[in-house]
DNA sequence: TATGAATGAGTCTTCATTCAT
DNA sequence: AATGAATGAAGACTCATTCAT
């Protein structure tokens, strides 16, 4: 299957269910301990039906990155205040992500992490791009209005998408044995702190009080 | 092979340059895309030779992993004051990771990024987390002192090692094209920014001048 | 394949016929000069298929195995006189054995003779100790009475067992070249002649007259 | 090493120490099971020495049978009178050659059992018909004189090679918890009625006292 | 849509044997 | 005699993908 054919309902849901039981799979394993067998065992259906519904699993892959960066997206859309000062946003962005990446996506970790083929490294790359340079963009606004220490915002900008990463990796893998909230918020204050300009800045952001946002939405 | 049997000098050496020739591929191509096939072929050797040395393709990957730790312990070893005061040796160990995976290292991308077997998962996060206990302890050492800000240490501590590893991550992907003398500094001043419990800490631990640490050594 | 999944009807005649091969390819080289590129070359198929219907070679030679077991029983079952007297029904099921096992079974070499896993070797030997132990049932019943040799009834029955066997792998091994019906005759005859509490009996028993049981059925 | 070179004494040593580890691993594991690495691991030499000492694998079986056979054969010679009646000549050898196969030689399973390459099997063959016609002369004394059955004289002697090796067999594979000398009592009194004429006859040579022979001799 | 069957190139691994020292 | 290193052909098994129904 090579088109973008339209499903029947009953199709969407078993594609879905096959996207499902790949993330978990995927996340459990990783992308190349990951066999076919494996996910239309798990989804209960016949090997053949897998070709289906995706080219390939490369394209079931790549299917499932778009999607949770979609979501990402979304979670971190729903969770900004664009009117807020340039680092309250990134902390807002980076609690969003913190949150959703424990809770939604266990998936999550391949996004960074898998050392795949060529092919889709390049664009996985690309994403990351996007997303840091809307980070850098941020940071930019706040280097300039002076509440960010003056310091190259692409390479900030990494380190705030990289912190977040970590947080969210450590956290899956069970190793930050903590409340999401609570890990939320400290990884906020990390940022935060790794970038204020100075402690009174810092101390103004951090006090602004967050709304817990809502963990996802299909 | 299986026990740890005495090899011959020459022995020592063809191993070494299987280790060598493995990780070269690994960092090129990943884990699961590298066959022993390929490995033998680098090194020149036949088949066969391999598991006279490795007892198969994790045995050597486990040894890989082993020796880079280890080199990288020592690294920073050689980098830390023991007698500096602990954001300072935070720091001091921050860099030297930083020009440690930048150099040596192409292979590090490998250790918090493929997913081998359980057993060997367990292995590796358990030396991740005398890493980051190690960390832990210094910044407890920091918080004691007031130096650092108030947080559970070894929350921080991913924070940090979390740090180090995204920043060498993405240097090593290409995707921070800058000298690593620069990326080190920068590093280092985000991780003391990121910890520090006032702007006047900071500026006194960011004034000392390091010296640039060799980076290895067999 | 792990699970005993449900075949079609063409899958189950797949698999057959993969046995018959390999069964075909055992009993001429032996189980460890046959490679499954062997079996599957001489059923014409892919290798990868091998594996569609058997976890791997001993998973097939254990099925073998089981499956001239049932056969051997069914065709002993068929031979046997259930009323007849203990000593006439070792002789029939001597005899029956003696055919079966040169006609059918080329293969029943395998039986006695391979040595594979620890496992397998331990079931095996289970399979003959029920054997052996249906024999030495009967030859309690003699013993009691007065027709059978006043012997350790479990002692003898591995003798009942082994000359059978024995006299099958000659023949089949083209050592004794003579017709199976006179074959068969005559290890009946060396059976009782053996057992025989004395010759009256042996000579009673060997009187009767058997009809040449059918040798087997699918 | 092809030619009979002359060994050392040290060098004999070694040879054997090599021809008994083999033996013991080809009687616990079977031929192909065993590896040439296994038999020096067990002696405690490198593999390199295996082929100075034998040209391969299979000659050094070859030359283990061939010690076996006229191991057999002395011990059968040592235990039979010269001079006996038929019968109880076969008695005596079946009663020497049980004790043989379950003291000395392990490995003995082997000989009549093992499927292995064409080549020597043939030759193995060979061995067991000398062996068979050997009994079946003395069958065919005792049938000229009326003391044994009146069957085929090689048909018979195949039974009571077959009988034997199989007792043997049961024996060493621990299916048979008896003594040896039980077993061999056992075995002589099994093979005695199975070819005695008569039970007069039978009586008879059951009643001479053997002299438990000689287990072995190197 | 859905299934079970089939394909075959690709991998790891084994192991008898040879070689240099 | 003895060792450890080296060879490479061969074999078992995997798995993404395609096919027939």
């Amino acid at each position: 299957m090579t088109d973008d054919r339209r499903l029947t309902t009953q199709g969407q849901e078993r594609k879905q269910q096959l996207l499902d039981c790949a993330a978990e799979l995927f996340a459990e394993r990783g992308y190349a301990e990951t066999r076919v067998a494996d996910i239309v065992a798990a989804a209960g259906v016949a090997k053949g039906l897998f070709y289906w519904y995706f080219e390939n699993k490369e394209a079931l892959f790549r299917e499932l990155v778009e999607l949770n960066r979609l979501r990402l997206r979304r979670a971190q859309g729903v969770a900004i205040d664009p009117d807020a000062e340039p680092l309250l946003r990134i902390r807002q962005g980076a609690e969003a992500s913190v949150r959703f990446m424990a809770s939604y996506a266990h998936f999550f970790a391949l996004l960074e992490v898998e050392n795949l083929e060529k092919t889709f490294a390049d664009e996985r790359r690309k994403g990351t791009e996007v997303h840091v340079a809307d980070v850098a963009a941020v940071l930019r606004e706040g280097i300039a209005a002076g509440s960010i220490r003056d310091e190259d915002p692409d390479l900030l900008a990494f380190g705030v998408v990289g912190t977040v990463g970590y947080y969210g990796h450590f956290h899956r893998t069970g190793r930050l044995p903590l409340p999401v909230d609570e890990l939320a918020a400290f990884v906020g204050r990390f940022v935060v702190c790794s970038l204020a300009s100075d402690e009174e800045i810092a101390r103004r952001v951090l006090a602004t009080r967050l709304g817990a946002a809502p963990t996802t939405t299909r």
